[in-house]
RNA sequence: GCGAAAAUAGCUCAGUUGGUAGAGCAUAACCUUGCCAAGGUUAGGGUCGCGGGUUCGAGUCCCGUUUUUCGCUCCA
């Protein structure tokens, strides 16, 4: 079966079974925004708790914290979002190749500069030892005009990027003849702008309104609280704080499911240490991370790193954890070594200290930062996805199951009379109602019992409990499993211990270390 | 954002040269069977993505639009 069939497949599971809609369908739906349903969120909320507890309970010196959505705007200034959320793009009508319009300027400049270096590099040889290159910059013609060229445009194009003036940018560019390095023509569109942050106005009346934006990103929100968590936890250098969240994105291209959506949860966690020992840091939670993946047992083959080589301008070291997703591999999470730019920026742009006073050193210093950086949604699809299984069956038939990892799955059991009468409907009520309160149980009587079954898989439940006529005498049920749908007899009294053992966060939490 | 394709019931799809909307599965009720789906009877569910146009008449032809998929592009 081709990849893209199969993509499809989960997509229309998704929204068969009731794990995610697209949002506003009865609207016709809103671009790359969706709404997980009710076993979505319930297999949603297991994610992030797996998350959650590892960086919480598995390291002492990680804390949470829960930041607001709304933050000064300030911050997003400091950060580099505002800059580089912003960029002014033109478009190439014969290529449709997309050029950052202030990119395309520079690369002219740079050139120019190249023209009248070779003039210089080529005079000089020509005269040898005698070569005075500052009287030949300054009296000859062809550099001169290259250089008169430059001026005329460097001015203008440092006008217009500075007043943000698009059709003056388009005009220097259709001036100076700029080609389209693909196409080699000068057809080109507007120059626009895309602000990939969403804005709103905070305060009542329009005169005293102040534009904020939706965070882009729940880092900002620890660091701007970094001295905050340090001070009153008592936080000694190196410790991380970490944080579960909402963020916005107004991405131009959105696409792929839940891949990439304008509205999408992060779960975040920055690690501040001793500058100088970052790579060391860095290097541990990578593994630490994949180990976190892992543990899932979804296919060890099914994950690998990905090296960054061009770094962000806040880093010094970037890789990403890939997963094979249906449509290859992609990044679930990104391990960045950030440096100190964001603490740096915010004391900078803040007026306040953002430093650490380190006892044993007995000096302060603005700490480095690790940061551990993955989409709840993308883990989410790549745990459907490494889950969906079609299996032919012997007799011939087949089946649709969704092999969630026990500990993340929506429903835990299902409770089936075998038949719904001669007390056994009563029976299995009584079993729910035991259970309940420590595992999310669903109780059905429809249908056959092997239709029950497969309901039963097509969400993911991986263990069904079913009560039968011996049930009455013996106080015995049978459990049948998922995965492999083998049965084994097991007297009422034990099913908790028997489930608990199974679906229990604590275990899946202690494979991270095996 | 550009290019291409698609959109009919919860899902998968059919629908003739334009003539008042169909199937299977799913869902609900009742009966029957009872350990790996698809026995019986019945019921609910669609202004054919949306808006305009052509026509006596549009699910079908034309235009626009929205959404989705694929390719390009972008990706802190």
């Amino acid at each position: 079966m081709a990849q893209e069939d199969v993509f499809k497949k989960i997509v229309s599971h998704c929204k068969e079974y009731g794990f995610v809609f697209p949002s506003s369908e009865v609207y016709d739906g809103l671009g790359a925004v969706y709404d997980y349903g009710q076993y979505g969120v319930e297999l949603k909320n297991n994610i992030r708790k797996y998350w959650w507890d590892s960086m919480t309970l598995l390291h002492e010196n990680v804390v949470g914290i829960d930041s607001a959505i709304f933050m000064h705007p300030s911050i997003w200034k400091a950060s580099g979002h505002v800059d580089a959320f912003n960029d002014p793009l033109i478009d190439n009508k014969d290529s449709k190749k997309r050029y950052r319009a202030d990119v395309l300027v520079e690369e002219y400049l740079a050139k120019i500069d190249e023209k009248i270096e070779k003039e210089v590099e080529k005079a000089a040889r020509r005269y040898g030892g005698a070569f005075d290159e500052a009287q030949f910059r300054s009296t000859n013609t062809r550099v001169l005009e290259q250089q008169s060229r430059r001026e005329a445009v460097h001015a203008r194009f440092a006008k217009a990027l500075n007043e943000s003036d698009f059709e003056e940018l388009r005009q220097i560019i259709l001036d100076a003849e700029i080609v389209c390095p693909v196409s080699g023509t000068r057809n080109w569109t507007e120059v626009r702008q895309f602000n990939l942050m969403f804005a709103t106005d905070m305060g009542s009346t329009s005169e005293g309104a102040m534009k904020i934006y939706l965070r882009p990103e729940t880092a900002q929100g620890i660091f701007v609280n970094f001295l905050n968590v340090q001070k009153t936890g008592r936080m000694k250098i190196p410790f991380g704080i970490a944080q579960t969240g909402k963020a916005f994105r107004n991405e131009i291209v959105a696409r792929q499911f839940i891949f990439r959506m304008r509205e999408f949860e992060q779960m975040e966690m920055q690690f501040f240490v001793r500058p100088g020992e970052e790579m060391e840091w860095f290097n541990k939670w990578k593994a630490v991370r994949l180990a976190w993946h892992k543990a899932l047992g979804l296919g060890d083959a099914k994950y690998r790193y990905h090296d960054h080589d061009k770094l962000a301008h806040y880093a010094n070291a970037a890789t990403d954890i890939e997963f094979e997703m249906p449509f290859g591999f992609k990044e679930v999470e990104g391990i960045h070594s950030r440096t100190d730019f964001d603490l740096s920026q915010h004391e900078k742009y803040s007026g306040k200290k953002m430093q650490y006073f380190d006892p044993e050193l007995g000096q302060s210093y603005t700490p480095y930062v690790i940061e551990t950086s993955i989409g709840l949604d993308r883990m989410f699809l790549s745990i459907i996805s490494g889950s969906y299984t079609e299996e032919t069956l012997g007799s011939g038939e087949s089946r649709v199951v969704l092999k969630l990892p026990p500990a993340l799955a929506p429903v835990k059991l299902a409770v089936l009379p075998l038949v719904k009468k001669d007390g056994l409907p009563e029976k299995a009520e009584d079993i729910v109602n035991m259970l309940r309160f420590d595992f999310r149980c669903q109780y059905d009587e429809k249908d056959s019992i092997g239709k029950r079954y497969r309901r039963q898989d097509a969400i993911g439940t991986p263990y069904c409990i079913t009560i039968d006529h011996d049930t009455l005498n013996d106080g015995k049920v049978t459990i049948r499993f998922r995965d492999t749908m083998e049965q084994e007899r097991a007297s009422i009294g034990k099913l908790h211990e028997i489930i608990a053992e199974k679906v229990s966060m604590k275990n899946l939490l202690k494979k991270i270390n095996d």
